[in-house]
DNA sequence: GTAGGCTACA
């Protein structure tokens, strides 16, 4: 039998099947299809190019090491292992394992016998493929040929089963290794105290860092390093400072991959200031920031609205001769696009293809995911179309945007045609049936929503907190609370941790039943479980104690916010707002109304409309119409309700009508 | 010949 090439890909059909559901592409992405790379390459470049997607940089140099591999083949005598494996190893850091798989069994076919070097260096690369079980046959051969494997050869492997989230076997290989007599060196330690903390066992890797000097090896930067990494991704930011501190006085210096992971940590804590200070320190100490600082700086930036400052940042990184890649501009489009700034986006977008860097999963999925949240899902399928068409195979998550893009636009059988297309193909995953899941609860079909959730589980799909808390969600909205406290609890007991977002969908549906009691034990329990009430759960607990007539209780937990230094928002304060009205306390919540300015949380439209309905509602026409003239002032309009009030009144009393009349005259003067 | 860092979907 034939062996299967194991790092091929499986062909898909799928983008077939799926184009012809895609229309014709029009403007305003046809530049997407503009090569801009003004180069004479041949024909089967052009087509490694696309196909392979090469980075440009490497490019040349593949091309040049390719043309140079030809060269000396060619030579009589040959060059040695040594150079051979000189070679393969120059390629494996340009990560092109594929090349290095086809020129070994080249050089092989030359007659030059392998060395334990050149077939690590094999195992390295199927490792890096994710195909450790490779690099273990490629071992066993090793053995079989009677040559010695060495720490490096170990290492090698254990990295491999540490990138395969094997940590277990990984740790059996060490002690295999230990116990054989092998001697593990600083890259061993690192592998497997890296492997421990991408694992989640940071501590056990604290431990075993601990341990090293007694074992007769002094951890270094890379070492330090994976843990402060794994410590600032667990946001223990303080303990990662910590261990910064401990490794200098150890002598060990810190270097620019260092700093990025503390910037990164400081960064996702919002503390853009300390994030700066650490700059700053790095740059005294002569390390300098590199392309991965600035990507992260301007990701925290964008994801804080702050895109200017974060273009503004993007400049300062050019002035230093850092040049952006992919992630930079992906960041930066992202956080356009946050910002609603769709035309900047677009225009980045081409300004990156202008400069031949080719946008990639995320960058198209951030303009997918974009489009569709803005309704335009057409829009979102030309730009999968425009994928396919460049040689970038669209993935799970592209097809999830999609899919939620169809849900959004209520075009569910669309979503479920993509959805059963992904299954078919073995790529749907727990987001795309959370997603489905989603799309129907919304078109209010809960039965087919339950159908996909017990769908998931015969595919083997454990379904997460999201997935419940969706579907819970549904259940309330389609009038079944029974189901949705059952599937509660039945997600409590299958060991998965309800969040806040759980216990706020459930705090609401249990208020809108009616049930304040059960709403209030849910609460106790959720601060009992360490979860402290966001802004959004207080939001829903005021709704529902003022819809429930109590208005004291509501009172007393808006005032308890601040205790917990909350600053409310628009929400809360509308919600506040109604229920004082509803009580005909107009005295107080006019008073809320105007503490919220004070405290700089400016009234909305729906604020304005709220506190006017409460004065025409309660007939205190003075007051409205002096309050519509102030919304209108600020640009903001009657909505439907306020409109219907009026007009109501106007048609009972023209009473207001007069007085609307004298205050247009007055504002007219 | 071996080890560490950045971006997207509910």
């Amino acid at each position: 039998m034939m062996m299967k090439m194991p790092w091929r890909r499986k062909s898909r059909s799928f983008h077939l099947q799926l184009q012809g559901a895609i229309g014709t592409i029009q403007s305003p992405f046809l530049f997407l299809f503009t090569n801009y790379c003004h180069s004479s390459t041949s024909t089967l470049e052009d087509a490694r190019f696309l196909t392979n997607n090469f980075k440009s940089a490497s490019f040349t140099r593949l091309h040049d090491a390719i043309a140079s591999f030809n060269h000396v083949i060619h030579m009589n005598p040959l060059p040695s292992r040594v150079h051979f494996n000189r070679f393969l190893s120059a390629l494996v850091k340009m990560k092109q394992y594929h090349t290095v798989f086809s020129m070994s069994k080249t050089i092989e076919l030359l007659g030059i016998s392998h060395n334990v070097y050149s077939l690590s260096i094999l195992i390295n690369c199927f490792c890096h493929l994710h195909l450790v079980d490779f690099g273990f046959s490629v071992f066993g051969k090793m053995l079989k040929f009677g040559l010695e494997p060495n720490t490096v050869t170990f290492t090698t492997l254990i990295n491999g089963l540490c990138k395969e989230s094997k940590i277990d076997k990984a740790v059996e290989f060490f002690d295999d290794m230990v116990a054989h007599g092998y001697q593990p060196n600083v890259y061993t330690y690192s592998a497997i105290i890296n492997g421990m903390c991408k694992f989640g066992k940071t501590n056990v890797a604290i431990g075993l860092l601990n341990g090293m000097a007694d074992r007769g090896c002094e951890p270094n930067v890379v070492t330090y390093s994976a843990i402060i990494d794994a410590l600032c991704k667990d946001e223990l930011v303080g303990e990662a400072l910590e261990l910064f501190s401990q490794m200098r006085n150890k002598g060990v210096s810190p270097d620019v991959i260092t700093y990025n992971s503390l910037i990164h940590g400081v960064c996702k804590l919002g503390q853009k200031n300390q994030a700066l200070a650490l700059m700053n320190e790095m740059v005294e100490q002569n390390i300098s920031p590199d392309v991965y600082t600035f990507n992260v700086l301007i990701d925290a930036l964008c994801k804080d609205g702050m895109v200017s400052e974060a273009q503004n940042t993007f400049n300062i990184m050019i002035q230093r001769g850092v040049e952006p890649n992919v992630v930079t501009y992906t960041s930066l489009i992202d956080g356009l696009c946050i910002s609603d700034h769709f035309k900047e986006a677009l225009a980045l977008l081409k300004e990156m293809v202008g400069r031949n860097i080719s946008p990639n999963v995320f960058t198209f999925n951030i303009l997918i995911d974009t489009l569709c949240k803005k309704g335009l899902v057409s829009n979102a399928q030309i730009i999968i179309k425009i994928m396919v068409q460049r040689g970038e195979e669209p993935n799970v998550v592209n097809y999830n945007s999609l899919m939620d893009g169809y849900c959004l636009c209520k075009q569910i059988d669309k979503a479920r045609k993509l959805f059963d297309l992904m299954v078919t193909n073995e790529i749907a995953n727990i987001f795309s049936y959370t997603i489905l899941i989603n799309g129907y609860c919304k078109c209010k079909m809960i039965d087919d929503a339950k159908d996909v959730f017990v769908e998931m589980s015969h595919k083997g799909l454990v379904p997460d907190v999201v997935t419940y808390s969706t579907l819970i969600e549904g259940m309330f909205q389609a009038g079944r609370p029974q189901t949705a406290q059952e599937l509660f609890k039945n997600m409590c007991s299958h060991g998965q941790q309800p969040n806040i977002v759980t216990f706020s969908i459930m705090i609401n549906g249990l208020c809108s039943q009616g049930n304040l009691d059960e709403a209030l034990t849910l609460l106790k329990k959720m601060e009992e479980s360490q979860l402290k009430p966001n802004l959004v759960t207080y939001c829903i607990l005021i709704n529902g104690m003022c819809k429930a007539g109590k208005i004291n209780d509501a009172k007393e937990l808006f005032s308890s916010l601040f205790e917990n230094g909350l600053q409310p928002n628009v929400h809360i304060y509308s919600a506040i707002m109604k229920g004082l009205c509803r009580q005909g306390l107009m005295d107080e919540a006019y008073k809320v109304f105007k503490d919220m300015e004070k405290v700089g949380c400016l009234p909305n439209n729906c604020c304005y409309n709220i506190i006017i309905q409460g004065f025409l509602k309660h007939e205190d026409l003075p007051k409205a119409s002096e309050l519509i003239n102030e919304m209108v002032d600020n640009g903001f309009s009657a909505d439907a309700a306020t409109t219907e009030l009026v007009v109501h009144l106007l048609r009972n009393n023209d009473l207001i009508l007069r007085l609307l009349k004298v205050r247009n005259e007055g504002s007219a003067n």
